[in-house]
This record gives C-alpha cells, sequence and structure tokens, in this order.
DNA sequence: TATGAATGAGCATTCATTCAT
DNA sequence: AATGAATGAATGCTCATTCAT
C-alpha cells in the first residue's frame, strides 16, 4: 500500500486535511470547498495541502476512499454476518441508515463530492466506478437470495439500482430534512423490501 | 403569460438558446455549462443570451421551467385518466420511464441543474422546491390508493421519498447506460411497485 | 446654427431625448444612465438615440449645451439689468440660487456629467472649458466693480474661483439636503459676499 | 489595531499598491483606474491585489482612509494650536493649501474617488458621509470664534458649506492649473475670508 | 426614421497551482 | 515540511455601438 512508504506524522497530516475537507463539504458544500477555504479550516496553507496530496483532485479522491472504506469496513461484516440472504438484506438497508446516523458528515461531504464533482465531457462521472461497485456489491446480496429460493425471480440489476436509488434518496432527503425519523424509516424500508423482493 | 409579451421571433430566439443550454448541460455537464459555451453551441455571442435572459440564472431558470412544464404536460394527464390507484401508480412509472426515453436529453439537463446547482451554505439547494413539489405530488397518488383500500397502510412520505429515488436512480443509471433495456425495467419496476404497496 | 439644418419634427425627438437623459441623470446618477436606460425613458431604442446624436458622447455634450444655455438665458439678462456691480454681484448669486430652485433636475443632470464624466489620461475633464468659461464671466462683473471703485482690490480670478467654488458646492449641498432654506441661503451668501468684496 | 495583525512585507505591500492607486486616480481619472491598471502599474497581477485588499471597493476604501489620515494628522494639531478663532481659521485655509502642495496626487486621488464613486439610485455617495464630517468640524471653528466674539453672526452651516466649497474648488482648479501662485492664493483667501466672517 | 438583436471589448472576481523562502 | 504571496486563466456581466430590416 502507498501508506506504507508514508511516515506516521505525513499519515496524520493527511487524515487531519481529510477530516477538514469532509466539515467543509458537508457544512459549506461543494462550492465553497477551495483548497484555501479547507487549508484555512486546517489551520495550514493552501500550498500544504498541494504538498500532501499533489492537487486538489488526488484531495477529493482521498476523501472519497478514506468514506467509502469507513462505509465498506462498518457495513460489509455485518452483512455478511447474517445467517440468511432476507436477513443479510435487512442487514443491508440497517447498515446504511445507521451509517448516514452515525457518520452523517462524512456521507454529506461524500454525496457533495458524487453529485458536484465536474464530469468530462461525454464521459461517465469521475466518481460512477464508484456507484457501480456498489451495485455490483448489493446483486451479490439479491443472488444468495434467489440462489436460496428466498427471493423471487427478479431482475437483479434492476432491483439494485432501484435499491441504492432508495437509500442515496434517504441520505438526500436527510440533508435539508435532518429530524426525520431513522426507526419508522428503517421499518417502512424493511418490511417494503421484504414484500418487494419474497418469493 | 409573460410569453404574451414576446414576439414570436424573441420566443423563438430564447426556445433556440434554451435547446442548446440542454445540450451543453445534457452532454458535458452543469461544470462546462459555461455562457461562452452556450454562446458558442447557439453560434451567437455570449452577450446575446445575458440579453434575451438578463443573465446565467435566469437562463437556468428558464431550462428548468421549460423541462418541468414538459415533463408535467406528458405525465399528469396520463396519470389522472387512470381508473384506479394501482393503475394510476403504474402509469406514474410508465409515464417517468417513457419520459426518459422520448426526452432523455432535457432530463439530463434538468437533472444536472438540480444536482449541481450551488447550495447557499448550510440551506437548501435552489431547486430543491422542484423536488419536495414531486415528493408531494406523488404522495396524492399514494393517498389515493389507501383511501380506496388499494394500497396497504404504509408511510406514504417514507414510500414517496424512496419511489422518487428510484425513478431517480434509474434516470442517473442511464446517462452512462442509454442502451438499458426500457421495456425490461419497465415490467420489473411495475412488478416490485406492486408488492410493495398492495393491500 | 447646426439647428437651422435639422426640421422640425428632428429637433423635437433631440429635445425629448434630452429631457429624458436629463430625467435620468438627475433621478439615477452618471452611472445608472447608459444608452438602454435613457432609450427606455423615452420610449425608444437605443439605437434611435445613436441614430439622431451620433453616440453617446455627443448626447452628453448636447445636454451640457442645453443646460448652459437655460442657465446663461436666465440669468445674464437678469444681471447686466442691475445698475451697478454690487448689485449685479448680487443678481449673480441670486439668479444662481433661483435656477437652483427652478430648473433642479437640468443643474443636477448638468452636475452629474461634469464630475462624473471620465478625463483623459493626464489631461483636463471633457467640460472643464465649461468651467473656465464661467469663470471667466464672473471675473468679467468683478472687474466691472473694480473698474468703478465699488470693489476692493482683491485677484479677480482666485475671488472668481472661489465665488464659483461656493455656488456649485451649495448645489451639491442641495442634493443630498433639498429642505435647505433658500431665503436664508440668499441673504447670507449675498451679506458675505458683500463683506467679502466691497472696498 | 487591524494592522497589528499584518506582518511588515504585507503592511509594505498595500502601501505600495494603495500608492499606485493613488497614481492612477491621480494621474488618469476614476474611470481608468480599473483594477488591471493599478496592478500594471504596480507590477503585479490583479489577482494580487484582491488577494491583498479583498477586492476594488476595499482598496478604493483603503485609499481614502489612508489620504483622509494624512491629512488629519497633518492639518488638525496645526489648527488647534492656534490661540485665536481668528488664527485658527486662517490655519485651516492655510493648511488646506499646504496639502493641496504637499500631497498633490493623493489629494488629486480622494477627490477622484469622492466625486465619481457611483451612488446608488436616489441615495447619497459612498463617501458623502466624509464630506459631512468636514462639514461639521469647519462648523466646530466657526463656532469657537462666534463665542469668543471674534466673528460676526453669520450661519455657520451656510459658511462651512461655502468655505469648504472654496477650498474644493481650488483643489479642483489645481488639477489644470498645477502652476497656480499659491502664496497669491493663500493671501487673498485669508484676506477675504477675514473681512467675510470678523465681527 | 426607427427598431432591437447582436456584438465585442472591458470589467471585477475567483481559484487551483506554483515557487522562492 | 510548510508558508503564503503571486499568478493567470476562466467566468459572468455590462454597455456603447452596429446593422439588417
Amino acid at each position: 500500500m502507498a501508506s506504507e512508504s508514508r511516515t506516521f506524522v505525513e499519515e496524520a497530516r493527511r487524515a487531519q486535511i481529510i477530516g477538514c475537507a469532509i466539515d467543509v463539504l458537508a457544512d459549506e458544500g461543494y462550492a465553497q470547498a477551495t483548497m484555501a477555504r479547507i487549508a484555512k479550516q486546517a489551520k495550514i496553507s493552501p500550498g500544504a495541502i498541494s504538498y500532501h496530496f499533489g492537487g486538489k483532485a488526488p484531495l477529493i479522491d482521498a476523501v472519497v476512499s478514506d468514506v467509502a472504506r469507513m462505509a465498506t469496513d462498518m457495513m460489509v461484516p455485518r452483512i455478511l454476518a447474517q445467517p440468511t440472504a432476507t436477513e443479510g438484506l435487512k442487514a443491508y438497508v440497517e447498515a446504511n441508515l445507521d451509517f448516514m446516523r452515525q457518520h452523517r458528515k462524512p456521507l454529506l461531504a461524500l454525496m457533495e463530492i458524487i453529485t458536484h464533482a465536474p464530469r468530462e465531457s461525454g464521459g461517465p462521472g469521475p466518481y460512477d466506478r464508484q456507484a457501480e461497485i456498489a451495485i455490483r456489491d448489493l446483486e451479490k446480496v439479491l443472488e444468495w437470495g434467489q440462489r436460496t429460493g428466498e427471493f423471487r425471480d427478479f431482475d437483479r440489476h434492476t432491483m439494485a439500482v432501484a435499491l441504492r436509488g432508495v437509500i442515496d434518496a434517504v441520505a438526500e432527503h436527510l440533508i435539508p430534512h435532518p429530524d426525520w425519523d431513522f426507526d419508522l424509516l428503517a421499518r417502512e424500508l424493511v418490511t417494503t423490501l421484504t414484500l418487494a423482493t419474497r418469493r
């Protein structure tokens, strides 16, 4: 790993800067998240960020990787620990909601990046691969349930895209409505999802 | 109406510029949709856009209004024409998918604007109201079905947010996958939705 | 005169445009007095102004000439009608104050132009000549009084510049304080001036 | 003080930029005093000015403050040092003339700003308060003389406006006539003023 | 004679990046 | 390892002027 070649203090500095970038992204939005603003938050100079990351794009990449790793670390073991696909899918939804609840800022930052990062002309967005991977992972859970006969015979890709859409929509809706009832939300979504997927 | 006070040629020019803005937004993304780029697309000078719209923000507003009106005109009558809420909800999904198919570019442009338009610090995005209205409208359809007893007793708001999320996710997924099978998509979504909402 | 070569309607159009330019200049200031704004005031197109005057600079020139002519027509005969220089100087001040009172808008417009019109690099302002002429005229009145022995032996140029300065300052001060007592003003200035100039 | 929080080099850069702004304002006028022109004068980039001042308006503010402070520092102690109001008023005029002589460019720059800064529609100019303060200060000197019985019973406000007008007119007149005889000027103005104000 | 659409130069401003220290 | 001053390109916008109709 690249981190092996970095000193401890170097790694700490990077983590601090990433944290400040997340704060600014979540609190003030992608447009305000300039190098100068992030540097001010970290109480360092703009040049220091370029020094540690090599530019803005690599910093944003690092934020995405960081948050994605946090999410993966938190959610994947929890889902895989379930005995059945039905419970695994339930755990998938609940783990996502818990992540929103417990890591609201990093998630907001990630969403700011994914939705606002400019894409190249005619091409896909720079973080579309991230979304593709999430879809692919979800499809595996769905395949698990179909293999065991717990789930009916829906098209896995369509269902995966739809479910990711639901979760992302909930996350997005939570930005202007942070007081939304998480428990009601979890119950409703799990019920709905069960009805939609069970044989 | 405001359009009454504009001449025919003026209206045509505006429509042309809106069309070019849609093209650039859909093809190259919000970040590339500068006045200069849109003007180049329309083969006019940047100043001419300001002349007709008064600035970039009013132009973007005009694009949003234009596409929103197109969508409303196409979808609302179709949904209201259904005899039952079940069929109304089915029509809702199908109408949305048809709009994606028939007006791919305008829809992409609209989504670019909604997701990329910078929001004020801590505040909502400028077009979040548009999304709120869409949720509200969908809730009415859901209420219809619950009143007639066609739908089970789910939380309407959660379901509306979820369903809008599914549709937006499908639209977003269609950007890098324009060859996705619409018919399969429609069948799967309607089936899933029926299972998820029926009593 | 140039006006001899213009038709009656042409002259009327010019007068109308000059009047509208005066309105905009006086009411909204030099910075807001764009061709488009003046054209809107006159309910014609911007092109029409260029057609009649040949550009913005000639229009501004015309405004200056127009107001200067109004002022001259009103004030010069009144001053020359006085039997003594002392009364002539008194009439000079009173005529200026009366002009401010009776033609507030044209005067404001003129002052906007004189103070705000851009000057060429290193050179004098475009309407400095106008001011020089006013000084020169005033010097003649002062010379009259010195010749007759009514006035003491001050430096005419200094006194003329000073007196013009007083009058211009009063006019300028009247912009934010339109309710200033004209009669008090006239009495005080005449008294002061008498004391300052008499033998 | 704000300057305490700036480094020495930072303060020096600001002073240099203010100096260049003064040069451009005085030599070429307000209209030519663009960020680009001032930057060129300072042999830096336009962005560097924004970096140090935050924009054009704060730069102009800084110029005004700087010159106003220079003027105050030079003139106020000199006036207050006089034993009588008569001599105080004489010192007022002479100090103003000396300031014109010794700080011609900064004064010209200040006048360019005061007269040319665009005012809001119907409202006062942004630096009108500066002028009001000058009037108020002058009124205090006049009141001093009336209280001691040195001055006659004129209206102080009228006299203050008039005297400021004289001084400003002299300054303005010096722009196209830099060779005007300062000593003659001072003698004439002081004599005139003495006659105009003495009991 | 007049329109009004369109131009194009000029404006202040923002910001990622660079570099001497 | 870090600073922070400075750059330079890009953006939206304004406005006098032009010109086909």
